[in-house]
DNA sequence: TCCTGCATTTTGACTATACAAATAGACAGG
DNA sequence: CCTGTCTATTTGTATAGTCAAAATGCAGGA
């Protein structure tokens, strides 16, 4: 029922969905392609570049086509410090490790996150430090089914989120935007004062249907702001 | 040094956000631009499929392409009411128009917006009321060049915003979010305490680079929010 | 060693054609 | 008038080629 492009497209994607063809990875050429698929380049083509077009991979002439780099944060919006419009240049970015235990996920929290309950989970709490002053401060679940390897990690040198990046190379994240008033122990740690208006940033992540993690993050909100631009077209 | 498919999609892209081909019209069949334009209905139809794949056309066999409905909030994200989930069914809906007048653009709102100052534009506040509550109050301008027609327009039947969508079929947009403390007017108008965390969306509009709207909407943080799934796939 | 130019690979663009699938609109039958 | 059928149109998918453009990596020369 499905055309043939549409089949090659799904194939390929999975395979970069599920970390088989790692970010980087070399893409068969068209001609190999065409053979495994018994199907002329055209064809083969029109899959590679609507897959160009989602951003799942690029493509060189002479060179071949790669797996590109997972961008999640970028699809969405930029998050830019409202003050400094010379965001590019010379952040000095640092990170805290606030908590970080092992438990068994509640009744609650499995109900939000529609996962069974019971199932191991890794908490972290993070806080963002940028050019000395505290931005943001992340409460994040990283679901140990999905991703074993965090059982060990200190996330000492690198922060979760980008860590995550590295482990899991695609996936589908859904993001909710609210406004909310810094309770006691967010102010403080963000040195804000208390009910000052904050942006929380809400994130799941799933890999081919599992839920990796759950992230909320609380920026201060004179600060920060999430920005996009759309169009049509380009 | 654009191809030609690139040039077709270009072409119509152009004649839809400028109104030309307004929303609901018919574009020429596949068979007919490859007279037009000189070349093969598959160089057509790359063209053609990529402005399906924006959203920008909709295609059905036998019966042609059709201008699509710009959906441009909806292409960012949706707003959903936080409380209650069952969110298509039964929406009571109305708006009020606080106030509308004509001025001319100062020089620190046309630094803002990056439009030449004294451009005549027409500013307009409006309460929108969900359900018997205000769920957010609008202040937009609306620069009269780009949209003359605005002149004489009241929004009494219709708010500011779905008007423009049907004023002016396409456009580009940049939002930015934020959260803001409420101060006393908007506390006061949208029935919320003072300095409650509310969420700030400003949006630009432009057609052809021209800007066409600006709007800043405040949300109660308490009651909204925004949400967007994003996936590489599908 | 470093630079330059060239050959070859790989994607990009396009043509011309073929058949399949959907369906709008015309037409026939009750 | 309603209903089912048929047909012509239009898009969707795919093949099999051609020529062009980019650029990698090598070879040869300074």
């Amino acid at each position: 029922m499905t055309s043939l492009h549409q089949r090659i497209f799904e194939d390929i994607e999975q395979k970069i969905m599920s970390g088989t063809w790692p970010p980087g990875q070399r893409i068969p050429a068209e001609h190999e392609l065409e053979v495994t698929y018994g199907c002329s380049r055209m064809t083969v083509s029109k899959a590679l570049s609507a897959l160009a077009a989602r951003g799942m991979i690029v493509r060189r002439r002479r060179a071949g086509s790669f797996v590109a780099s997972p961008q999640i944060d970028r699809t969405v919006m930029d998050i830019s410090d409202i003050g400094t419009e010379a965001k590019v240049a010379g952040h000095a970015y640092s990170h805290r490790i606030l908590s970080r235990r092992i438990e068994r996920l509640s009744a609650v929290d499995a109900a939000v996150i529609e996962e069974t309950a019971g199932a191991e989970v890794l908490r972290v709490e993070c806080l963002h430090i940028v050019d000395g002053r505290p931005n943001a401060l992340e409460k994040r679940m990283i679901l140990l089914d999905a991703v074993p390897q965090a059982r060990d990690e200190t996330f000492e040198t690198s922060p979760p989120g980008s860590w995550l990046l590295d482990q899991v190379p695609w996936s589908e994240a859904k993001h909710i935007i609210r406004a909310v008033a810094a309770d006691a122990a967010t102010a403080k740690l963000l040195t804000i004062e208390r009910h000052a208006a904050c942006l929380l940033l809400t994130r799941q992540t799933w890999q081919n249907g599992r839920t990796v993690t759950f992230v909320e993050i609380t920026h201060p909100g004179d600060r920060y702001q999430f920005a996009g631009v759309f169009h049509p077209s380009k």
